[in-house]
DNA sequence: CGATTATCTATACAATGTTCAGATTATGAG
DNA sequence: CTCATAATCTGAACATTGTATAGATAATCG
């Protein structure tokens, strides 16, 4: 909530890039990642279209600078959701695991056109995948079920690669109109059946 | 193959509805669902922009056809691949479900643009998910499954919501670099796993 | 045939992405 | 403090976009 030296004197904003990114963002929530204008984006701030251009070479890259930014705050949505979660041992293990995987839905249904704008070829997502903030979350909590002994260190391989596919593609499909909404938790069930769970 | 009564006598197209949709397939697969131009689809066809106007609403209303098309063509794609699997019994029971879940992610790899616009959000998906192709694909293979003694009543519960999620997901992850490509597999053998499969 | 209707074009307009020359302000060396 | 230099933003311009409207062309059917 601290404001930086953001207040526009006039002439020199202070913060533009973060503050297009932020307008960016505001805009592509009411009318989705399609459909968002350059021109609307500086308007919203008050300042010159051509202003946007000392930042971000084009359009289609300040949409990915806004997809970048975005990645990293669904990650730490769910890490907030993590740190909630008190319980220890095994008990504590499995609900921080479903809390990740619950924060993740309600983040994508709550915000569709963002989810979109990430996950929909707007951005490029340059980090390899292993390296994400996400990736790493995940890897954790896997790793934490199989110190609790819920999950075995077989079952566990390549765990991080089907419980995101699944979860992702629940909240893609649901957020499409192409699933009903409470399916999501049938296929957190299956996760962990493949898991090997519990 | 067969071309209908589709050569531009000059003004009379013939059949410009399809044209069009055909012609906006093309332009999205080069160029990606944004990046979509009204002009460019009625300057490939050979016609005048406003003629557009006389079968969609607005733009988005074109590309919403589109959609329509792509998902049965990906259906169509599937029940392809199925018809190929010629072992009857429990064999050919497992290996269509295979086959299937191959050739939704052949399909996405080999056109990511049309799969972005089928699944990110640039169409409205009006019919009932249980009434879309892809669902009844999958109902039936699933009930092959359970029919050849391969996946129990019980696991197949809510089945089709946890394949179509985990195998949209990673064909989706995947095309946006957020995930390796052989990690397909993996989420297969989860899936099955998940069915309590073979 | 001829009139009616369906189909397409021409023209126009506001809005968009983008460029570039120049105005305004910050910065730092003397 | 001063002033040149660099950083930041504006203004005006251009091609391109989506879209509306009026009119041209052609198919259809009495």
């Amino acid at each position: 909530m601290a404001q930086r030296a953001a207040v526009k004197s006039s002439y020199h904003h202070g913060d533009l890039e973060s503050a297009l990114v932020e307008a960016a963002i505001t805009l592509v929530r009411k009318y989705g990642p399609d459909h968002l204008s350059l021109r609307a984006v500086s308007a919203e701030v008050g300042v010159s279209p051509s202003a946007c251009y000392h930042y971000f070479q084009d359009k289609d890259s300040l949409v990915s600078a806004v997809g970048e930014v975005l990645f990293q705050q669904l990650a730490e949505m769910q890490e907030q959701a993590i740190s909630k979660i008190k319980g220890g041992g095994a008990r504590g293990a499995k609900d921080r695991f479903e809390a990740m995987g619950a924060a993740y839905f309600k983040w994508a249904l709550a915000e569709p056109n963002l989810y979109r704008l990430i996950f929909g070829g707007f951005c490029e997502h340059d980090q390899s995948h292993s390296e994400s903030r996400a990736w790493k979350l995940l890897e954790e909590a896997l790793d934490d079920l199989v110190k609790e002994g819920l999950v075995t260190k077989n079952a566990r391989q390549g765990g991080e690669v089907m419980v995101w596919s699944a979860v992702h593609g629940a909240s893609s499909l649901i957020i499409e109109g192409l699933m009903p909404k409470n399916s999501f938790p049938l296929v957190i069930k299956g996760v962990q059946r493949s898991l090997g769970m519990k």
